[in-house]
DNA sequence: TTGAAAGCGGTACCAG
DNA sequence: CTGGTACCGCTTTCAA
């Protein structure tokens, strides 16, 4: 077999080169048209020739060139995802999730991290555009024009955004954000804060829509403590507004800014829970590390990523695909009674 | 414009489809030779004819299809990057340095989790080869005589993990825990436990080295508490043997597992670091939220990630480059001196 | 300086 | 059931 390899491409080198559909049809002494068909439509070949086309197609180590196959068939393959920030671990959640479905359906995951950067990420898409049969955008901050621009250019399946005719991915914000602040009032809490993300977040937008509403219906106050880059640094700088905000329980934009929150409160002397609840969005596995561990509002991530692939490949007619997970309020240790309940 | 992308490929739908290379040339009305030359190779191109070749390719939105020019250049511009597990929030660092250089030097990058699956990893591999130009390996778990297989097929960088004859980046291990020791011995230490990780891990191996090495000539007592999973769990399940082994000093193999530590030491009442100094490795943002903040030993990882992608794209005629980035200990709350000293 | 044509590795259609 | 061949989009000789 090494004969014909180098044969083939003159090179003495090594037997480093890749095996061609050429070289198995060679070797198998068909056309390479049977070759195609033995490794992709194995009903149409004889079943000793399909035996011994993929013998030696295992034999020489034989993979199609899927570039090459992507040319004719006009499908590559392979996805795009883009997400915000890898260093949230958040996101990591929704990764693994795309990734384990894209390759179960066979198919390779281009990553792209845009750090929180809304500008770079239509840029980040175009260049992919050509090599993907499309592309999860994670929670994309860009503008909703670009987006519905992007969309037209290449199929696009949204996680935790929305936008009118494109499909997408989110969780239920609102019956999240029900559970959590019904479980703040059964503990007695009737004024709380929030600690926004993100103005270009739409989840941050849609996590003050709820939040409002909710707290109208549960007669609970509401102090809305204005934005925060959505990472522990700008929980730690929130901290101490809250604290003289006169609130017995704080609502996070999400897990890493709530874990600012908690670490800026254990230094100020301030005690989770009995001085003050702290309640975060995401459920990321490091809440449950920390002590006191983090009550969160779980949002699904494997299950969001593994849905988004499946939007982006199933040749559902209706493009505009709509889904709506299930979000879950894990109880832990960073909220209790209101002070003096 | 519209009427000749129809007309090219039929379809009358809308101006969805991708300009080609014969689209740009038909609409300067040159050839597609020259088209190549007066994006590729300008100075081979009169200067007019380039300016309007390169007019109507702006106008077209035209972008070569990488995967087609791969095809013939062999050469894909693409990336392979491979992880043990994405949820460790130590490679998202990692993987963020080689996107990052990837982005820089025009490459995009296949992300593949292995969730810490040693068999699944040569299937990822081989199943990205024709698509990329090299494949960066982080701790690849899998068999010495498979990596070098793998490195005869496809151009492979290794990242925390040392094969001879293939390129790698690692860090000053020995130098990171003659670090460590000295300030666990400077703190009154004398016998420090070692909690494992993986055995099929490069790392652990080397550090278990290093440690050993180091603790004879520092006259400290090793206590080896066997292997564990490199996780948060691994470290909590470790505790309870940690506690009672009569150490004032553990070692953890990396700051996950510590984590872990300091989580069961919190709920059995012991307390760190007045009772036992808990010291990881990695340093993971996490490390410095948690209370009390975690002594460590940082290791480089987006700057390892960005060595790791110039060893694979940098045509260095000696492909047997082997980098080795330094270690720093980074003190914080969990070591402290020892009882009694 | 430019164009024609030969592939790169596959797939799909058309004969046989 | 199998082989021949055109062609996907692009680059690269080879001539003109």
């Amino acid at each position: 077999m090494l004969d014909v390899l180098t044969a083939k491409t003159g090179r003495a080198k090594t037997g480093r080169v890749a095996a061609t559909i050429k070289d198995v049809a060679r070797a198998a002494g068909v056309s390479v048209a049977t070759v195609t068909r033995a490794l992709s439509t194995p009903e149409l070949v004889r079943l000793d020739t399909r035996e011994r086309v993929r013998a030696t197609a295992a034999a020489l180590g034989y993979h199609p060139n899927r570039a090459a196959r992507g040319l004719i068939t006009g499908r590559t393959g392979n996805l795009g995802l883009l997400v915000p920030d890898l260093s949230n671990p958040f996101f990591p959640g929704i990764v693994k999730g795309v990734q384990g479905r894209a390759h179960e359906a066979d198919h390779a995951v281009f990553l792209a991290d845009t750090d929180e950067d809304p500008a770079a990420e239509a840029g980040l898409v175009r260049k992919l555009a050509k090599q993907v049969d499309g592309v999860v955008l994670c929670s994309p901050r860009m503008p909703e024009a670009e987006l519905r621009a992007l969309a037209g250019e290449i199929p696009i399946a949204l996680v935790y955004r929305r936008v009118p005719g494109t499909p997408s991915v989110t969780a239920a914000f609102l019956d999240g954000m029900r559970q959590a602040v019904s479980h703040l009032v059964a503990l007695g809490h009737r004024r709380i804060a929030y600690v926004g993300g993100p103005r270009t977040s739409w989840a941050n937008r849609e996590r003050v829509r709820s939040l409002r509403a909710v707290s109208k219906t549960s007669g609970v106050e509401l102090v809305e403590m204005g934005s925060v880059i959505p990472q522990f640094e700008g929980g730690v700088a929130a901290a101490d507004q809250v604290i003289v905000a006169g609130v017995t329980a704080v609502i996070a934009y999400n897990d890493l800014v709530a874990l600012g929150l908690l670490h800026r409160c254990a230094a100020r002397g301030v005690r989770v829970p009995a001085d003050l609840s702290v309640l975060g969005f995401d459920d990321i596995p490091l809440g449950a590390m920390v002590h006191p561990a983090l009550t969160t509002v779980a949002l699904p991530q494997g299950a969001a990523g593994r849905a988004a692939v499946d939007l982006l490949l199933n040749e559902r007619q209706d493009r505009k695909e709509r889904l709506e997970l299930p979000t879950q309020l894990i109880v832990r240790g960073s909220t209790g009674p209101a002070e003096g309940s």
